[in-house]
DNA sequence: GCTACATCCTCTAGTGACTAGAGGAGCAAG
DNA sequence: CTTGCTCCTCTAGTCACTAGAGGATGTAGC
C-alpha cells in the first residue's frame, strides 16, 4: 500500500519548494491531495511523479501552460505523441534565439569593458557606448 | 535653442514605448520632463539622449537598479569609472552562465526530440525524458 | 466653425511564476 | 510543559512593464 507524505518530505524529495507546491495546486497545475483529519495534505506517489514531471519541466524551461498541456498528454498515453513534439520543438526554437542573442550581448559586453581605460568616467568607454548606440560593434538589436 | 518634443516623438526617436518612459519617469529614472500649458511632457535633447542611454542598457540586459546607478555615473563623469566597469563585468558573467545554462538545456531537449518515435504518446520519449530525471545525459541543473 | 481622429493625461489592475510574511494551529522531543 | 519545527490560510510584494478605462486636447480636412 502507497505512503502518502507530508508536504515538506515532498519538498525535499522533488525539490520544489513547499510554497511553490501550494501555488501548484493553487492553479491546477496539481489535483488537490487530501488532507488528514488536521487539515494537513498528504502526497503519494503518483503525486510526486507529478510534481518530479513538473519540476524537470520548468528547469527545462517551459512554461506552465506547456506544461499543463504535456500532463494532460501524460494522462492519456493512446494520443499520438505530435503535440509534446511540438512543443519541445518550440521550445528548442526559443533556446536557440536566446543563445544566439545571449551570445551578441556577450560580444558587445567583453569589447565595452576590454576597452574601459580604469580611469575617469568621463573617458570611460562602457558609459560611452551605452550612451551611444551606434557605436556597438553588432546590430543585435 | 534645443527643441522640444512630446512623449509619442520621443517614443519614436529612441524606440521607448510611451507608457514606458511614463513608467520610467514614476519610478525616477527619469527626471519629470516640464509641461505644457496643457500638461503635457515637453522632453528636451538631454531627456532624450538619457531615453536612449536607458533603452540601450536595458538592451544589453541590465537591470533597472543597475542602469539607475550607471546614470549617476554618466552625471558625474569626474568619479572612477571602475563602479561601471564592476556592473558590465558582473552582467558579462550573468551573461555567461546563461549562455552555458542553455547550451546544456538545448542538448538535453535536442536529445529529447531526436528520440521521440513519433508514436503515441505511451511510447514518447519526450514525455518519459520529462518525467525522469535519470534520462537526462547531463546533469545541467 | 465642425467633425474626425490621433495624441495626450491619470489611474487602476494585470502579467508570470513565484516569494515573503503575518498570524495561528498541531505535533514530537526533552 | 515548553521549545521548536512544520503545517495551515491569506495577503501583498517582486520585476519591468502592459492593458484598458475614461476623459481632455491638438490637428487636418471640409
Amino acid at each position: 500500500m502507497a505512503e502518502k507524505v507530508s508536504i515538506g518530505e515532498a519538498s525535499r524529495s522533488c525539490g520544489v519548494k513547499v510554497p511553490t507546491i501550494r501555488y501548484y495546486e493553487q492553479i491546477g497545475l496539481l489535483l488537490a491531495p487530501p488532507r488528514t483529519e488536521a487539515n494537513r495534505r498528504t502526497f503519494d506517489p503518483g503525486d510526486l511523479r507529478r510534481l518530479a514531471f513538473i519540476r524537470h519541466a520548468r528547469e527545462l524551461g517551459f512554461e506552465i501552460d506547456a506544461i499543463r498541456t504535456l500532463l494532460t498528454l501524460q494522462d492519456d498515453p493512446h494520443q499520438p505523441c505530435s503535440t509534446a513534439d511540438a512543443i519541445a520543438r518550440a521550445r528548442l526554437a526559443e533556446v536557440q534565439q536566446r543563445i544566439d542573442s545571449l551570445t551578441a550581448l556577450k560580444a558587445e559586453l567583453g569589447v565595452m569593458i576590454e576597452s574601459c581605460s580604469h580611469g575617469k568616467v568621463a573617458d570611460c568607454r562602457v558609459i560611452e557606448v551605452l550612451a551611444d548606440h551606434n557605436q556597438c560593434t553588432q546590430p543585435h538589436h
